[in-house]
DNA sequence: GAGTATTTTCGACTCCAGTCAACTTTTTTT
DNA sequence: AAAAAAAGTTGACTGGAGTCGAAAATACTC
């Protein structure tokens, strides 16, 4: 039995965020005031700080609920035997549309995502663990296959490709890449972080060396 | 003749950097008001704005000015002919001690330079744009010695030390990383997006394979 | 089910970043 | 060198994020 408190506060914590949505969305995220998503959410302004540290706290934990689930569903339509690459592509790049659906969204849970304020450690390396959960087996079956080098642990293969997400989406900031050429770049980046940028006599398949 | 305006300009500006930086450090950038900046740099609280568009970007001119600095010093003693590799660790790994000796700054500074505000990208983009001009002819040389690709772009090379520049000062703030670590988490990096994430039946050379 | 303890809600309050219209200083014009 | 224009300075003011102690709601105890 869940019990009355229990269960109104999963109500409460759902209707601050679905409130706060709505209006971020409407009238972006510095022209909403708390005092005024408390009212959308039918509930007083001290209230949402039982629920939330700060404003973009609310942001940032509608953004996370909505990339865990889009994990979920990427591990269970995963088809583990295609290249790595092309699986690689595949999860990042859902992840980038889906961030980058709105811009303003975007930045603030990037910043906080990439540089974590103290307080806020114990939740985002319980999130990065989850999301390891997603990769790893993914990238061990790679290494059985031969398609990754056994010798890098993959903390740092998940690394190279994280860092190279991370780039897409700064230089999407920056607008040195439009959101259409974005698939072909990450594509193109994580080609060449495996096939690596020092140059081989020759080539290790013809798939390669296409692109620039 | 300078005039008196310009000169003025300039001396206040630094007065407020100046001053910014002592009570930042000393107190913190949240426990410093804008009017308590403003007495100590000797002006009047609006005057501040006239300089700089938020308190925020007090802290980012300085974090920039510093690591111009930094730029200049690293471009006046580069070596060219060392590995291409160690240049990179160096230079990296300069940015990362500069750039992590506050925790504060740091996280402020980051959050703004890889996610920046669309009024920023302007200034951002010429900042950029003068740290291409310092990698780029390492980069190049480093091509013509057959170290580095020629077919891939030099933004492209760029892309790739970046992002691994980003995850490690991500990994820094999120604890996976420890300062003393840094140099040879980068270090292993770099060198594994050189040689690449596919296994190769012969080793490029002796050095590879010793870290993972 | 009355009484006590604990958790949650609330909005008046504090504090501060950022604005703005009046004012001062410098430059330009005549 | 006086007048007009332009640029820079200022602190009282505004609006909103986050705090806090009192009040309400729920949970425990006998």
């Amino acid at each position: 039995m869940p019990g009355i408190r229990e269960t109104k506060k999963k109500e409460t914590r759902q209707a601050i965020m679905q409130a706060a949505m709505t209006l971020f969305s409407e009238k972006g995220f510095d022209q909403t005031s708390i005092e005024e998503l408390a009212k959308a959410a039918g509930i007083g302004k001290g209230t949402i700080y039982g629920y939330f540290q700060t404003k973009t706290d609310i942001l940032h934990a509608f953004c996370e609920d909505e990339l865990e689930r889009l994990h979920q569903e990427l591990t269970s339509n995963a088809d583990q035997e295609i290249p790595i690459l092309q699986q690689m592509v595949s999860i990042y790049m859902a992840e980038f549309k889906k961030i980058t659906e709105n811009r303003e969204f975007a930045r603030l849970f990037m910043q906080q995502t990439a540089f974590p304020r103290d307080v806020d450690l114990d939740r985002h390396l319980e999130h990065e663990n989850d999301y390891f959960k997603l990769l790893f087996p993914l990238l061990e079956k790679a290494q059985e296959r031969g398609e990754l080098r056994k010798d890098v642990e993959l903390l740092y293969i998940t690394g190279h490709f994280y860092g190279l997400y991370l780039l897409l989406v700064s230089a999407w900031f920056s607008g040195r890449v439009q959101t259409e050429e974005a698939s072909m770049a990450l594509q193109t980046l994580f080609r060449q972080a495996i096939e690596g940028l020092h140059p081989r006599p020759e080539p290790l398949s013809n798939e390669g060396n296409k692109h620039v």
